[in-house]
DNA sequence: CCCGCTCTTTACGGGCTCTTTACACGGCTC
DNA sequence: GAGCCGTGTAAAGAGCCCGTAAAGAGCGGG
């Protein structure tokens, strides 16, 4: 948690000089970029936990890096501007900006920022291979195996199960799952939970008539363990 | 999404009267308070989606106020306040605090902050955990746990017991406790509260007879500790 | 055009949860 | 000490929710 690595893009270098300096002093390892591509290339070779983004890049709008980075990256990124008009603020941070920061800044409240957006950063991790018992779930390869074997599971199989291995443990009611498979309009065709919870229970659980993964929860909805 | 719920903390009526009229418009469901005190009752009861704390209230410290509540609240906490001194800042980011605006704030910034916070939460899949002695409940979860095994309760056991922990070392009345989890028009039927807390101290008490958590107030109500 | 796969829709039986009732127990008042 | 009120406890009935199977509808490929 302390040694949070920090990629700042800007192209002053006043700027660069005493924001190496500060926080390297902190703890933080820096890298450092002075152009919009110089920074996407360092951002996608080795992914720091926070980018820090100076809007005002000579080679690129900051607007339309930000929104790039936000295609694929999803951790902080700390906007760093001399712009103080509440247009380029709102969008900012409509475009995915964790916060936004004027300059000039005060070094004790950029850090605590900074420590603040890592902080929430940590408890947001995705991971893309669900394990649970003998059942494996690869969102990225949407691929689901049981015990070593591929199952074969249907597309609103698979988007009902993907959806509980993204929550584990978590209590889902009727309303938000069939909200987030079938869409808004679905959310009291309960019967439809009902049959493919049960073909998801066929194909996973070693014995369908006592689920240890897919519990129901009565009155309320389901849980995947 | 679009109807998060918010609760204003702030004792200022002007502001209060502003923030009513501006939040509610963007279709925010808005709750108002004007103590600390207040502030926490609305905030145990009717859990929003996200707080915007006045550093300055009457009756006690925001910062100290801010402690508490993230001691089970774990969405965001918008900090509004006329203070803008560093130090002030620091410690309310340090505190938990998710974001800090200074007054007088524009309108348009404070609705991208508070979009951005929300989002946030959104994917910040946090759990708020509320232990007491071997017995946990994950709120998020929907989840208890007695001496680290799984409990299971059924939907209005589940209601009543999240009642109870959320206002833990309060009494709450038999009345209140019917309104809350049976609705209005069952608040005379406290045979349903002897059936059920029956149930629950069956399932959480290490003994039963003996209870250690829901604490009878003779004549009153009940007690969670 | 037919076949097969998947999703939708219907029907019904069983089990669980909530409701309701009955009674025991203890403390308080008269 | 008797009676009453508030609470604890058990148990049975009713209703609803869930599990389960199976047929119909829609779609795409051969």
């Amino acid at each position: 948690m302390s040694k949070a690595s920090l990629l700042v893009i800007d192209d002053e270098p006043a700027i660069q000089r005493l924001l190496g300096i500060t926080l390297g002093s902190e703890g933080f390892h820096v890298q450092q970029a002075s152009t919009a591509k110089e920074g996407v290339l360092m951002a996608a070779n080795h992914p720091p936990d926070l980018i820090l983004l100076d809007i005002g890049l000579p080679d690129r709008s900051g607007h339309d890096l930000l929104k790039e980075l936000r295609g694929w990256y999803n951790k902080a990124i700390l906007i760093l501007s001399v712009q103080d008009s509440e247009a380029d603020i709102v969008r900012a941070l409509d475009n995915g900006a964790t916060d936004y920061i004027t300059k000039p800044f005060r070094t004790g409240e950029l850090l605590a920022r900074i420590r603040s957006a890592i902080r929430r950063n940590a408890v947001g991790t995705e991971r893309s291979l669900i394990v649970s018992g003998e059942l494996e779930i690869d969102l990225a390869a949407r691929a689901v195996k049981r015990a070593g074997a591929f199952v074969k599971l249907t597309a609103t199989e698979y988007d009902l199960l993907a959806l509980f291995a993204r929550n584990e443990g978590r209590v889902l009611t009727h309303h938000f799952l069939l909200k987030e498979v079938w869409g808004v309009g679905y959310q009291e065709q309960t019967q439809y939970l009902r049959v493919f919870v049960r073909a998801l229970r066929k194909k996973l659980e070693e014995d369908p008539e006592r689920p240890l993964h897919i519990m129901t929860e009565s009155g309320v909805g389901y849980r995947f363990v």
